[in-house]
DNA sequence: GGATCCTTGAC
DNA sequence: TCAAGGATC
């Protein structure tokens, strides 16, 4: 009787599942689960507290779960990847375990481990890695020449039309294997966790397709219309799962055509469609330029721009203490609930970077300490987009106006009243610049006054990015 | 090789 | 109205 091992990482489900429908399809086949906790690799990767706690949350429910159908998932602790290697050799050996099923995790690191765990058990156990993170794998989406693109809109396009050509099906969860087992009480790992909001993001895989299917039924179709103000629930919150796979891309897809069968043609649904894309195209360029990993921009020149080092206004970016309400309100969003509006997460970054000319690695690594969705992938090309270093990024001239946003996407305040009870009672006119308020009413505000003047910052900032492609040029 | 295009904008 | 320049076909 062949032993299968399932090696869980970012994939914690049962539900379409490739690695461990794979291990299940050979009926006589003995199957078990490792999930090994790697505190010390999290902490050099800046893991939230809070995703920590998610995960720690599901990989509860995936014992249960998989102890239901018979499978037994063991959990294990070690400090980094590299002890994660001896461990897994030492189960495998002790436990006869013939071949090895894991989904692909496309960060560097995480590269290197998996080709040295394929190295490492060699002839003696069968290792088989799937592409179950992604719709389409990385590398199979390119241009005429066979590269990777660099724009987003030619690289969606191509997406489409190959999801036209055929659709990456979803695999169902594994029949039980035998009664039920009995679960045990699990260890939680050595590493800080903070509690997560339960009825924002409800724990559980069955809570997550929930949620997926709710979202699907209408707000998806408003999605286009409603995305960009924060006030309002128009987003779909689901990015917290698919971080740590507890949802599928796929999933989302199936679920998205069967209520809005024209989303691939464009119709309803379809900017969100794009939004999955995003994820896509951040994934494949993560794999086609390994540099991302390793805190580089990808737009060269952009190293030379000289950053401010200001311990003071970075921390008081951190704490929302900027004096600009939208951006405090987002940064205290994040900072109570490890989540952030979209649109925000533009704001917020923008302002870093372009206000406070802030190297926006500092600020990379700030939200992925914080956000309970944290992803390399996403995350890095987020922040070089607004950072103007990436590819496809906005151009390093076209800098963001904290007030003007704001005012568009926040008119009467009630996301920054949320967040910011001590502008409770500043007019609407003025809640985004209550220092004027302040001013015109002679008061004292509990609030900070802006610690930059936009218009000034603005032009320092064009300044640094001019000068940092001027010496670029010199050098050539 | 030339034409067209480029997530989220600001002044 | 402005804004660079590369990506893509």
């Amino acid at each position: 009787m062949a032993t299968h091992l399932v090696w869980f990482r970012n994939d914690l489900r049962v539900n379409d599942n490739l690695a461990l429908s794979a291990a299940c399809r050979d009926p006589d086949a003995r199957v078990m689960g490792i999930f090994i906790a790697t505190p010390g690799q999290w902490r050099q990767h800046d893991m939230s507290p809070r995703q920590a706690e998610f995960i720690w949350q599901h990989v509860q429910s995936l014992h249960a779960a998989l102890a239901q159908r018979g499978i037994n998932l063991v959990i294990h602790e070690v400090d980094n990847f590299d002890d994660s290697l001896a461990h897994l050799k030492t189960f495998c050996t002790s436990h006869n375990v013939d071949a090895l099923f894991y989904n692909y995790q496309y960060e560097l690191n995480e590269r290197q481990r998996d080709a040295a765990v394929e190295k490492m058990l060699g002839c003696e156990v069968i290792c088989q890695g799937f592409d179950d993170s992604v719709l389409l794998p990385p590398g199979s989406v390119t241009t005429g020449n066979h590269e990777m693109y660099k724009v987003f809109t030619p690289f969606s396009r191509a997406f489409i039309k190959q999801l036209h050509e055929g659709l990456p099906e979803c695999v169902s969860a594994p029949k039980a294997r035998g009664a039920a087992l009995e679960t045990q009480k699990l260890n939680a790992f050595d590493y800080p966790r903070k509690a997560v909001d339960s009825t924002l993001f409800p724990v559980g895989e069955q809570q997550a397709i929930n949620q997926l299917r709710q979202f699907c039924r209408q707000p998806v179709a408003d999605y286009q219309q409603q995305r960009d103000f924060p006030a309002n629930d128009g987003t779909s919150r689901l990015s917290a799962y698919l971080a740590i796979g507890v949802l599928s891309p796929r999933q989302c897809l199936h679920r998205l055509l069967k209520e809005h069968p024209q989303a691939l043609e464009g119709g309803a649904g379809a900017v969100w469609l794009n939004e999955l894309i995003w994820r896509e195209f951040y994934r494949h360029l993560l794999v086609a330029y390994p540099k991302l990993c390793r805190h580089q921009p990808f737009i060269s020149w952009t190293d030379n721009v000289v950053w401010q080092q200001d311990e003071a206004q970075f921390i008081a970016w951190q704490q929302g203490q900027t004096g600009f309400p939208i951006v405090d309100a987002a940064m205290r969003q994040l900072n109570a609930t490890g989540w952030m509006h979209n649109r925000l997460r533009m704001v917020t970054a923008s302002f870093l970077v372009k206000d406070l000319l802030i190297d926006w690695r500092l600020g990379e690594r700030y939200f992925m300490s914080q956000l309970i969705d944290g992803d390399l992938a996403a995350n890095n090309g987020g922040w070089q987009w607004a950072a103007s270093t990436g590819t496809d990024a906005a151009p390093y001239f076209r800098i963001f106006n904290p007030t003007t946003q704001g005012e568009r996407f926040d008119a009467k305040g009630a996301f920054i009243r949320q967040w910011l009870p001590e502008l409770n009672d500043v007019p609407d006119k003025f809640i985004h610049t209550p220092w004027l308020w302040a001013q015109k009413e002679q008061l004292t505000l509990d609030y900070p006054q802006p610690i930059v003047d936009h218009k000034q910052a603005r032009i320092a900032t064009l300044a640094a990015y001019e000068a940092a492609r001027k010496s670029e040029e010199k050098q050539q």
